[in-house]
RNA sequence: GGAGAGAUGGCCGAGCUGGUCGAAGGCGCUCCCCUGCUAAGGGAGUAUGGGGCUAAACACUCCAUCGAGGGUUCGAAUCCCUCUCUCUCCGCCA
């Protein structure tokens, strides 16, 4: 959500940084509905104050032992008035919400601007590509001589965009996830949680979910009303809902593996072979709350986070600033992290680095006690996949095959697979 | 799953035979005074969101909020209904 001070002061303004993102701000109807708003609600506050103090003389004139008649008379009729311009401020209320609900976040000023994806910015490279002799493998095909992928199996299992992984594959998973979780938690000083996988709707409009994406969810059936998470952001960075840190508190670094589920409702086509996009994904997820002025230092700084897990795996990455048009609609900023993919020939993205200023904050009432002012203020959050291990197993097994249709595992994970430097086809 | 109890300000805790209660009291915190150190004492202040006013802010003022939502009433922290959560006991269970 936007500053509402920001969107009534300098509408047309907002529309204009709006703009180059691909979304049209419709501020005559913004303005019609906000004179309105202010309208009705003085209206209503000037009723609520006389019927405030009406009530205060009745409740005098009875204890002086008084007769009410009178007074009583005298309210007749403004109940019912109050009742009708409540009604609706009310209506307009929920009018002007749901329209700030579905207003995207303002893109920061150096953020590129450019209407797709190939306006996106490389920023920097990592690594070089690895040349093969042979014909590079895709992870499927790997997966497959490796044994232990198992497209068909998920497929009669639940269905399509789901994987079965067995035996040192399935390991080899966990082994990715321990790791990326102990170098967070260890050298880039977050905090590990761990955090329900089924999450309310308050949890989802706070982080920017719904109501626009409710198509990508996985709602629960029965009346709860939960949905799956589609990412730990929501549930991690709803840890700050509703909450007022002291700047001391500041700033959180959670760190947090969960599965992820997503729809991807009319994604099908796209991408559909093998792991790059499931309905079902392990995530290691960093989220950092923080105050506004550290924001996008902080955003530097996880970014940085998220690229040392890829050089740890010796995985070959560019970085990518996002265009207006390309950013997510939470986002103010975001860095891309692609990883190589060999067989496909290009970078796909692994990794989503964001920082969302106080849009979040504000639908979460996420502030702080700024120490300037005294006064609760909105906090800034970030996130960013550190990395999404699916796809990360993916590009190893992509990146480091051999010949042989074996795979080497690169020095720093070897420890989490009990020693083992490479991994081949079953004898 | 069954039975019962509860949810009040940063914390504890009164109010709950409806009226001057945004809420006693205590603790904590901030500022001031006093005290030649530490301790003790006195005074003032100390919720959140929003509206109006303002170029903006301060100040001022108004509204809302006593778990959430609805209802009764001139008037609700107090009465009624629904929901959520917490606690205790029993059952079940990884």
């Amino acid at each position: 959500m936007l500053d509402p001070r920001l969107l009534r002061a300098d509408p047309h303004g907002c529309a204009e940084r709006l703009a180059t993102r691909g979304y049209r701000l419709d501020v005559e109807r913004l303005a019609a509905l906000e004179e309105r708003r202010k309208a009705l609600q003085t209206r209503t506050q000037e009723l609520q104050n006389e019927r405030n103090r009406n009530a205060k003389s009745i409740g005098r004139a009875k204890a002086e032992g008084r007769d009410l008649a009178p007074l009583l008379a005298q309210v007749e009729g403004l109940g019912a008035e109050l009742k009708a311009v409540e009604a609706e401020l009310g209506a307009v209320l929920a009018e002007l919400e749901a329209l700030q609900l579905t207003i995207p976040n303002l893109p920061h000023a150096s953020v590129p601007v450019g209407p797709d994806a190939g306006a996106n910015r490389e920023v920097r490279r990592w690594g070089e590509p690895p040349r093969f002799e042979f014909e590079a493998r895709d992870h499927v095909d790997l997966g497959a001589r490796l044994g232990g992928m198992d497209f068909e199996a998920a497929a009669r299992i639940s269905g399509a965009r789901f994987v079965v992984l067995r035996g040192v594959l399935a390991r080899l998973q966990r082994a990715l996830t321990q790791f990326m979780l102990d170098l967070h938690t260890r050298s880039h000083g977050y905090t590990e949680v761990y955090v329900p996988y089924l999450v309310n709707a308050t949890s989802l409009r706070g982080t920017g979910q719904l109501p626009k994406f409710e198509e990508d969810l996985f709602a629960v059936r029965g009346d709860a009303g939960l949905y799956l998470i589609p990412t730990a952001e929501v549930p991690v960075t709803n840890l700050a809902r509703e909450r007022i840190f002291e700047p001391g508190d500041l700033p959180l670094r959670y760190v947090c593996h969960t599965p992820c589920f997503r729809s991807e409702a009319g994604a099908y086509g796209k991408d559909t072979r093998g792991m790059i996009r499931q309905h079902q994904f392990e995530k290691v997820e960093l989220v950092q709350v923080v105050a506004p002025e550290e924001s996008y230092a902080a955003l530097e700084a996880l970014t940085d986070h998220a690229e040392a897990v890829l050089q740890a795996l010796e995985l070959p990455y560019r970085t990518v600033a996002l265009c207006t048009g390309d950013l997510g609609f939470a986002a103010a900023k975001t860095y891309d992290l692609e990883v190589w993919f060999p067989a496909q020939g290009t970078y796909r993205e692994i990794s989503s680095c964001s920082n969302f200023e106080a849009f979040q904050a504000r639908r979460l009432q996420a502030r702080w006690r700024n120490p300037a002012t005294g006064k609760p203020e909105p906090v800034h959050t970030l996130n960013g996949s550190g990395l999404a291990v699916g796809r990360t197993l993916a590009a190893l097994l992509e990146n480091h095959q051999q010949a042989d249709g074996a795979v080497r595992i690169p020095a720093a994970l070897r420890p989490y697979l009990g020693g083992l430097d490479r991994i081949g086809p079953p004898a």
